[in-house]
DNA sequence: CGGGGGTTTGAGTCCGTTCAAAATACGTGG
DNA sequence: CCACGTATTTTGAACGGACTCAAACCCCCG
């Protein structure tokens, strides 16, 4: 279950940067859990926070081990990987910029449920569990925060659940790109719009709950549509409308009952 | 989004009766999230409270009304029913006795995400949100045992999707009885498992992701090799081992990566 | 006794998978 | 900077599990 014995500080060994952005000025501070502290407590928080900067594929923090702080995510995006009992391993999430990792677990009591790895490069900021403790107890609105986002994230899981089980691979691949335009789209000078893949096919295949062949021959069918044109790890859509309309299409649906 | 108004009490018209358990000599107060109270707050508690019995498939409460507050079974099960934005309805868990219902939505401030209703004969205790507002104001522990379950629940429903990428109907189904048999089984004379399935054919379909006839033909299928026997909404299981073999053979299982 | 929903059964189809091999991208050391 | 070995991605062909559609069946209830 342990793999590895658990380590002292984050893992890996990423450079630390004190000249972070500060907490206060963080551009994330209004959608981030934080951002119920007041300014004293912010001001705490930026003194005991430490900064990190990951490369593309670098681990944050490995399932399995115990929680030592929460992270957020300054720049950048991580992949989450978890591994089953039966040794089965899968991506359950790709987290944007702006959120923490590791609340769950380290408010929860137990070990790292999932493993997280930088998808690109990226920036992140590491909070001590000591810290989180003693704002926690001291702010109780930080904690309804921290549950209101698991609440978020279950809500998310079940949907992904359902589309699992409603939706074609296509579509998933549809709706992902959609998450993915929505979060670093780009607007080209032709007025399409244009984004990178941050994961990897296998990954991607994972997220989606598909195999990496089935990835492939669904791109390739999504270009031979015109829906969109792969370059490795770009990709541009040269027509929203079309793309937003692989989601409506939803071929053999149950009955909604009622 | 919101087809029928918001109302004043639990729906239905289940008869209140005030001659419930205790609080204080639950059969569940170890495991609930409220055993972490006082006895002074748990008289309180039951003082505030109300309790319903309620018919197989009726309402608790209803995918987005507002939350009115926290429910406990004290028996039975209760089956959870979400539509997404699409009209797209699946039962996402079958929720046994001894479990709360409704904090997710009460805690975090949103309407219920689900619809509840009874899968079997069932008696559901309801605390009004005010009391549950004042007792989580009171002791901050309260709000971690909530944390605490939304986050097992998280847990669990990554699971389920991982097991849905990875397992045939036939696993899923077998995981599903296996679960059944440690909430409900009893054991025959001779030996072997009995259990009851508390939901219909079709929601078995829709909890595992599948289509009923899919359902039927597994459940056949299983007869036919001896691992187990229906007879109505009764199973026999001559041979938990049998089944527990079934859980073993992932057929073709993504390589699972270092 | 006649609905009516739920369940079962059958036949055919399609989507996604499996397996294997070729092609491409990538990182590393020379 | 290029050559090489490895990992990833792509392609092809064949298979199979679960789905669709449609009809028959069943049981419960009025």
């Amino acid at each position: 279950m342990n793999p590895t014995a658990p380590r002292e500080t984050p893992e890996g060994s990423a450079c630390t940067i004190h000249a972070g952005e500060s907490c206060l000025t963080c551009a994330w501070r209004a959608d981030a859990e934080w951002g119920v502290l007041s300014d004293e407590d912010l001001r705490r928080l930026d003194a005991a926070r430490s900064f990190n900067a990951y490369r593309p594929g670098q681990v944050v923090y490995t399932q399995g081990h115990p929680a030592l702080g929460v992270f957020c995510i300054e720049s950048g995006e991580v992949l989450l990987r978890r591994t089953d009992e039966h040794g089965t391993a899968a991506v359950t999430a790709l987290v944007p910029a702006g959120r923490a990792l590791g609340y769950r677990a380290l408010l929860g009591g137990v070990p790292y449920e999932e493993t997280a790895e930088a998808a690109s490069e990226a920036r992140l900021c590491f909070i001590d569990r000591a810290m989180v403790r003693e704002l926690l107890d001291k702010d109780c609105r930080l904690g309804h925060r921290f549950f209101r986002r698991v609440a978020e994230d279950l809500t998310a899981s079940e949907q992904a659940r359902i589309d699992m089980a409603t939706l074609g691979v296509r579509q998933r691949f549809a709706h992902f790109l959609l998450t993915l335009k929505d979060r670093r789209g780009r607007v080209d000078a032709d007025g399409s719009i244009l984004l990178d893949l941050p994961l990897a096919r296998q990954d991607i295949a994972s997220l989606l709950g598909a195999r990496p062949e089935t990835v492939t021959r669904t791109v390739r069918a999504l270009e031979e549509d015109g829906i969109a044109t792969f370059d490795g790890r770009t990709v541009r859509i040269p027509d929203l409308d079309a793309l937003l309309d692989e989601l409506e299409e939803r071929s053999g649906e149950p009955r909604h009952q009622r």
